[in-house]
RNA sequence: GUGGACGUAGUUCAGUUGGUAGAGCACCUGUUUGUGGCACAGGUUGUCGCGGGUUCGAGCCCCGUCGUCCACCCCA
């Protein structure tokens, strides 16, 4: 027996239907906001994720499914969806247009990690991509967009906020940062040492609690804000005071992926297990340049569908479409025909094998059927047919034909 | 990449100091030969993950391997 490799899965049933349900309701609301679907290849150059996800981030180093293809291309799997949407954004030359341009996505993403909760190598995302809108409200914007999906799906959460600051702010911070951090360089974790020289911002984010204790004194992100981010940063946070969303100001939140700039935010469930952010996203104002497009400024972020596939309360399931089935064997052919008739209005189900009455009455319930629609003798010879709604239990004998 | 737990029927799981494999649910049939969900009765279901080893004998002990889960790490 062949079985799906290593953290890889498949959806079947309730699981399934979940994934959908959640697909199609994120969908619903992209649209609403002005969205459009965009549908990019899975299998991209492996330059494009060096330069947008980042040379020293953990997922280019260490996390991609990448290979020589037979044409002698360096290629990989997309660890995720934002490079490959602004890839596509230039490729088709979007960025020469005065447009804003809105796309949403959905699809599997390849990460080689140790499986655990919430985290496959084969995993879904769903997000939107915002190009062209460098107003801050586009950022408030998008955040209610996430509450409103949430809150569709039922799903509880805590929002995190913070602000990266912009090409004017950041350098100098991070000159700053570094020579905070080089002073207590030796009281650090390894991994922070080396994060020094390579990402010193990640250093920030590191779980290690001495790492962190230490740092309770190094300079914020947030107080060396230029005055464009600092004013925006305001402006955000008075937008989701007054629209009611609750959120808390991380100044530890960095987003893993060195594109991120200005406001970044990251949706957490503490109901999953370790793995708990369940959407996370912000500004990247400078990736289409990365990418060779003309500056313009974009807004994105992305929901891990695995991560809220068991938070997601569905909608009670109810009783639809027709249960056809037969007791004698020439009662079938006639159902055959009937069914491709009434398949063009509902869903139908058929059992090919002619069985008891009752059989036929636990297979229309099982089946979930709203009608249980049935020929017998009676039926066979006088082209009627015998029809019950399961629901209200009402009876009927229509003709055939009428049916 | 590191650590821990686990792998037995379709599924959830029992299985004693090593002695020929068990239950609930599900499924099928019947009670009821034309009225579903409920009840009762009966029935089907196994390469005990895989490969070695110890033993008269291994689901159980040992080694390896693959996989699952959880955590670190990372991140959605």
């Amino acid at each position: 027996m062949i079985n799906p490799l290593r953290g890889m899965k498949d959806l079947t049933f309730q699981e399934s239907q979940r994934f959908n349900h959640i697909i199609e309701t994120a969908t619903t609301i992209a649209k609403r906001y002005g969205y459009g679907y965009i549908e990019t290849p899975i299998l991209e150059e492996t330059a494009l994720f060096r330069r947008s996800v980042g040379d020293s981030s953990d997922i280019v180093t260490k996390e991609m499914y990448q290979f020589e293809d037979k044409g002698g291309n360096d290629v990989c799997m997309r660890p995720e969806g934002t490079a490959g949407v602004v890839r596509a954004f230039v490729s088709a030359k979007l960025d020469r247009q005065p447009l804003k341009q809105k796309f949403y996505y959905y699809g599997s993403m390849f990460r080689y990690e140790r499986p655990q909760k919430g985290r496959l190598r084969s995993f879904h995302q769903f997000g939107c991509e915002s190009f062209g809108e460098g107003s801050v409200y586009e950022d408030f914007t998008i955040i209610t967009m996430i509450g409103q999906i949430f809150q569709a799906l039922g799903i509880g959460y805590e929002l995190k906020l913070n602000s990266l600051g912009c090409s004017d702010c950041m350098p100098t911070y991070k000159r700053d940062l570094v020579t905070t951090l080089t002073t207590i360089e030796e009281e650090l974790c390894g991994d922070c040492q080396r994060r020094i020289q390579s990402n010193p911002i990640r250093v920030l984010d590191c779980k290690n609690s001495t790492c962190q204790s230490l740092l309770a004194t190094a300079p914020k992100l947030i107080d060396h804000l230029c005055e464009s981010c600092n004013q925006d940063f305001k402006t955000l946070t008075a937008l989701l005071d007054s629209a009611d969303i609750a959120y808390c100001v991380d100044t530890h939140l960095v987003r893993g992926l060195d594109y991120y700039n200005k406001s970044a935010f990251e949706f957490v469930s503490d109901q999953i297990g370790a793995q708990s952010a369940i959407a996370g996203g912000g500004r990247y104002d400078k990736l289409v340049e990365y990418l060779d497009g003309k500056p313009t400024p974009a807004v994105g972020f992305a929901i891990g569908i695995e991560r809220i596939m068991e938070l997601v309360q569905m909608p009670e399931p109810t009783r639809e479409g027709i249960y056809l089935g037969s007791m004698v064997a020439e009662g079938i052919a006639p159902l055959l025909h009937l069914a491709t008739r009434k398949r063009q209005e509902t869903k139908v189900t058929v059992e090919y094998n002619p069985k008891g009455f009752k059989s036929h009455m636990k297979g229309a319930d099982k089946a979930g059927a709203r009608y249980c629609v049935l020929i017998g003798e009676d039926e066979l010879a006088n082209g009627t047919l015998w029809v019950k709604d399961l629901q209200t239990k009402e009876e009927q004998t229509p003709n055939r034909e009428a049916f």
